[in-house]
DNA sequence: CATGAATGAGATTTCATTCAT
DNA sequence: TATGAATGAAATCTCATTCAT
């Protein structure tokens, strides 16, 4: 990726997370970034093109983060909470992607995605997710989780993550290491069997 | 209310659940309304002050949906379930005030919903949350509920149950009542000492 | 004239006053004069036709400031400097008037005026000023003042003393009273043979 | 400055000294001035600060009007009516600018002009007049003129000027050179000792 | 690759005026 | 007389996008 592209997707993200999709003129973000707006269009063929992608590439830098290479060498509850830790930490520690992320899954532009030339299901970090909770859950055999929906299961452990993240960014708060603990261990006792 | 008031807003309900704040021109909503733009501005100082008062709106109705009587009475885990499938209900039977709800609240509107008059902590739903939550946490005596912050507790039970409601509403798919059941249990488990 | 007519006058000139006549709504007419907008309408025809009222009306509170009974028994140089004084005074105790007519005599509307039903040279005002000129002015016989232009004439005198209460008025400064004599005495010195 | 910097100010100036400011809308400027409305703001960031921007404009090509090089070499009763006549040339061959301003110096906009980052004392105009008065004007030493306040001596000198040609633009009447000249005497007679 | 002046459709907002009550 | 909700044409202003350089 060009410097100048990667400027572009920084002034995007910081702009977005402050003051949301329509209130960013692509003006703005040319000056924020230190380029001129042609070159914007010349990377990006419109707006919505620039948002899109930078949705993806938030995503993807959010799934490197997760990434852990031994999980399949880690007992079930020390491997949960390993990627919870990690989900937890990249939220707090990347406050504009978390906003941008917010404002983008929750409008229609996420609902509207899959036309523009993205699965929802192709993104990498969704995958990772699922393959973590499937590595424990095994709706016809013996599963070490409960008989939920994936979903359920998902939104009990990551979204709780995410969502105590994203609380702490905007209201300026923190937990510390001990009460994040005890959270994941509720999370853990949400979904095992 | 006067009657246009609340064809104002349940056009611009309507409008903005499917098209976003920003393709939702003010002219849009008053044909929707079948009133003329300026009886808007008549009513509201600006389309933001329109959106402001909107999720004011639908978050009262929302609030006014939870109440029931006779919590004191119920065993706890009863009135817990009650209030659960109370919120769970109403997203799934108002999917447009779901999705306004989503979009504002992860939107920088939410963020500076202070500055148009409105604290957070006003909000009559908070409010009824937090009564409910603290009728069984006494952090310094007694609680059966653990040792968690509010906030924990609140996204393991009711930030739950508007996800598995949202998601319902936006992947047109839906939960029966056992599995429903299932879920509320899970819960439980997760904040319960 | 009704109580609320005077209201509707005294707003409308103070609103003018301060911010010029486009960006003095009607409706803040009627919320300062305290009567509903429908009553404005009800005197007067429109806004231009309200506009042109008040300037009627003020003009003749001006006019009526100036009335000297005894003018044709004083000296001519007193008889002058007694109008020189009256004007200066009221100018410099009328600042929402003074500004009002500064705005209106040097806009479009002025020009246009005829066209509102009254002449220019209908105005009591000028009359009494071109009178008080008149009086010492022959231009063919003998006079007390220079071979002027009328139009000069009240420039060098009249004009200057409006000029200086205005000036006063907006810089918020004031002279004493032997200035404003020595002002007066060059004035004449100007116009007298 | 800019070509189109230069037809939209011309615009503005036409239509202002015809129609006043607030029967001008942006559109038409655009049209006369055969640019887009996009342009426009490209330039001036509102129609307010479009016409303090043509006001400071016009201000400096009267001033520069009236240099004259070898002010200090003529004899001052000459010099004196080199720059009045200058003045009132000025104003006699530029109708528009002469309306424009008339409207502007007497609006809230010449008022309310330093919030919009000119200063009354920084105009080249005024400081030229101050300058030419205070050759002759020394307060506290000997002194070609009254000992009258500087605004008076302006306001009986080039005041006068300013608005025998403003009369004559509005009337559409003139005035010989005989005349002027006697003008131009009486004001001298006015302001000198 | 790179610029940013230029466009103009369309957005938000204003406000003189009307009219049912 | 008196009200003020209601209208909608028209104003100001925004901004995604283009294109000559």
């Amino acid at each position: 990726m060009h410097e100048k592209q990667k400027a572009i997707l920084d002034a995007t993200l910081d702009l977005i997370a402050e003051r949301g999709f329509h209130n960013t003129p692509m003006s703005l973000i040319a000056k924020r970034a230190g380029v001129s707006i042609g070159i914007i269009y010349h990377y990006y063929a419109s707006k919505d093109d620039l948002i899109h992608a930078l949705f993806r590439h938030v995503k993807a830098a959010f799934a490197k983060s997760l990434m852990v290479n031994d999980l399949q060498e880690l007992p079930p509850p020390l491997a949960f909470r390993r990627i919870w830790l990690n989900a937890y930490e990249f939220y707090r520690s990347h406050p504009q992607e978390t906003l941008f992320l917010e404002q983008y899954e929750h409008s229609p532009y996420y609902v509207h995605m899959s036309l523009a030339g993205t699965e929802h299901d192709e993104l990498e970090s969704e995958e990772i997710f699922a393959q973590l909770l499937n590595m424990y859950h095994r709706p016809d055999g013996d599963s070490l989780l409960k008989d939920l929906p994936l979903i359920a299961l998902y939104t009990l452990s990551f979204g709780t993550a995410a969502r105590m993240a994203r609380q702490g960014i905007v209201q300026a708060s923190s937990l510390d290491h001990e009460v994040l603990d005890s959270i994941a261990a509720a999370c853990w006792q949400a979904i095992a069997r």
